[in-house]
RNA sequence: GCGGAAGUAGCUCAGUUGGUAGAGCAUCAGCUUCCCAAGCUGAGGGUCGCGGGUUCGAACCCCGUUUUCCGCUCCA
């Protein structure tokens, strides 16, 4: 089976056995939005916990906040998000290529530049020794031109941007008789802007109602709000605000299930420390961060650290936490060294003084930031991709038959363990309710007498159930109940008295924490 | 947003040249009482993605639209 096979496979699984479904599917669904059911809001709940866990409960200096996804637009000014999250694009009708605008225009300055260089190297080769570069450049003809086409294509290209003015951009494309690479014409749609925050109004008059967006990061929800958790719970540099919360993109092409979705929910942990000490946080960030995964259980072979090359503007270190999915190596978060950008545009911004002091340097200082972020949303897909399995099962007689089980790590699985009586008689079916009675307070657990056992075993198999306990003839004499392991299938025979030590050190995410 | 493919029951799919919408599995009720699915009996469930058009008649032909998947593109 091919690994599109197997997604698509997996995509029906999630839908036929009540994980995951399209958006407002009754009336066709909706492009890129998806509800979690009954068992996904389970494992997501699940990956929350285990993630808040070992941030908030397991660090003295970490603490949590749920900031509002509402937020004053100034704070969308202030991180750069309106000017960076607005991308000109245009399209080549025969190549049928999408290009960013401003980089096809940036692209021909630079492509003019170059021919400047290259009638500097000719001239430099002819006049040898005696070569004046800054008096040829000023004096060449062939240069002047050059240099004054590029003086003004930029003096257009600023114009446009700042308005921003669309069809002047496109106008300036035209003119310089810029040529798609693909098809080499100059076929070109308008220039369309792309604006990746989702806006709506707040107010209730229309006309004086004012534009707000809703945040497509988490992050600044901690910035804003540094200040106040650091003076009210007197936190003390190195410090980290964590949360988890949604966040909206309206992406051009969102696609791949839930993988990037238009919303979508993050885990974001903002580290504060003293300036020059942040990339050694960096990297214990970055270790600890791949622990966490690897505690879960899963192959380390298929994950792998990316390091970005070309770093956005306000970081000085990048790497990205990449999973194998079914369709590839892809981010599932982030690790970045943010610098004191956010802190200082904001208190420019702002107006408001945002610094810490340091008693132990005896000074005032911005913190730089280690921000780690990781997606809600690709962790259930993570777990569900590396758990979905179909696997061959020899039966007593020699056949072969086939299952399909979902290995989700015991601890983050939504249902823990299923209950079932043998049959449906002899007290066998109270028995097991009484069992359910007992465990439930601490176990999410299922009760189901419908069908063959075997059948049943397969029913918990598919939705990951970790432990299956049955109660047969046995356990009416003696108290004892057998325990099935969903990976081996094999089980053991263990006192009812004893299920509550049993389940709790084989399922409660504790053991995953402390291998971090 | 472009190109390609697809959309029929909860799932997987069949449906002939246009002539009353089907199967298996699943679900529900009952029987059966069994340690790794598919025993027996019965039942429910579909405006064939949606909207138009052609036709006496459309799941089928035509147009539009929407959703999903793949490729391109995008992903500070």
């Amino acid at each position: 089976m091919t690994q599109e096979e197997l997604f698509k496979k997996l995509i029906s699984h999630c839908k036929e056995y009540g994980f995951i479904f399209p958006s407002s599917e009754i009336y066709d669904g909706l492009s890129a939005v998806y509800d979690y059911g009954q068992y996904g809001s389970e494992l997501k709940n699940n990956i929350k916990k285990y993630w808040w866990d070992s941030m908030v409960l397991l660090n003295d200096n970490i603490v949590g906040i749920d900031a509002a996804i509402f937020m004053h637009p100034r704070t969308w000014e202030a991180s750069g998000h309106v000017g960076a999250f607005n991308d000109p694009l245009i399209d080549n009708k025969d190549s049928k290529k999408r290009y960013r605008a401003d980089v096809l225009i940036e692209e021909h300055i630079a492509k003019l530049e170059g021919k400047i260089d290259k009638e500097v190297e000719k001239a430099a080769k002819k006049f040898g020794e005696a070569f004046d570069k800054n008096q040829f450049i000023t004096t060449n003809g062939r240069v002047l031109e050059i240099q004054k086409e590029i003086d003004t294509v930029r003096a257009r290209f600023v114009a446009a941007l700042e308005k921003p003015d669309l069809d002047a951009m496109r106008q300036i494309i035209v003119d310089c008789e810029i040529v798609c690479p693909i098809s080499g014409t100059k076929n070109w749609t308008d220039v369309r802007q792309f604006n990746l925050m989702f806006d709506t109004k707040i107010g209730s008059v229309s006309d004086e109602a004012n534009v707000i967006y809703l945040r497509p990061e988490t992050a600044q929800g901690i910035f804003v709000n540094f200040l106040n958790v650091q003076k009210s719970g007197r936190m003390k540099v190195p410090f980290g605000i964590a949360q988890i919360g949604k966040a909206f993109r309206n992406e051009i092409v969102a696609r791949q299930f839930i993988f990037r979705m238009r919303e979508f929910e993050q885990m974001e942990m903002q580290f504060f420390v003293r300036p020059g000490s942040e990339l050694d946080w960096f990297d214990k960030w970055k270790e600890k961060r791949l622990r966490w995964h690897l505690a879960m259980g899963i192959n380390p072979e298929k994950y792998r650290f990316h390091k970005h090359d070309k770093l956005a503007h306000y970081a000085n270190a990048a790497y990205d936490i990449e999973f194998q999915f079914p369709f590839g190596f892809k981010e599932v978060e982030g690790i970045h060294s943010r610098t004191d950008y956010d802190l200082g545009r904001h208190a420019q911004f702002s107006g408001k003084k945002i610094t810490y002091f340091d008693p132990e340097l005896n000074q005032s200082y911005v913190p730089y930031v280690i921000e780690t972020s990781i997606g809600v949303d690709r962790m259930v897909l993570l777990a569900l991709a590396n758990g979905y399995a179909e696997e061959k099962v020899v039966k007593e007689d020699g056949t072969t038959d086939e299952r399909v089980v979902l290995r989700i790590p015991p601890a983050l699985a939504p249902v823990k363990l299923a209950v079932l009586p043998l049959v449906k008689k002899d007290g066998l079916d109270e028995k097991a309710q009484q069992i359910v009675k007992a465990l439930r307070f601490e176990f999410n657990c299922q009760y189901d007498e419908k069908d063959s056992i075997g059948r049943r075993y397969r029913r918990q198999d598919a939705i990951g159930t970790p432990y299956c306990i049955t109660v047969d003839h046995q356990t009416m004499q003696d108290d004892t109940v057998t325990i099935r392991n969903r990976d081996t299938m094999q089980q053991e025979r263990i006192p009812i008295a004893g299920l509550q030590k049993y389940m709790g050190d084989k399922v409660s995410i504790r053991s995953m924490l402390e291998k971090i």
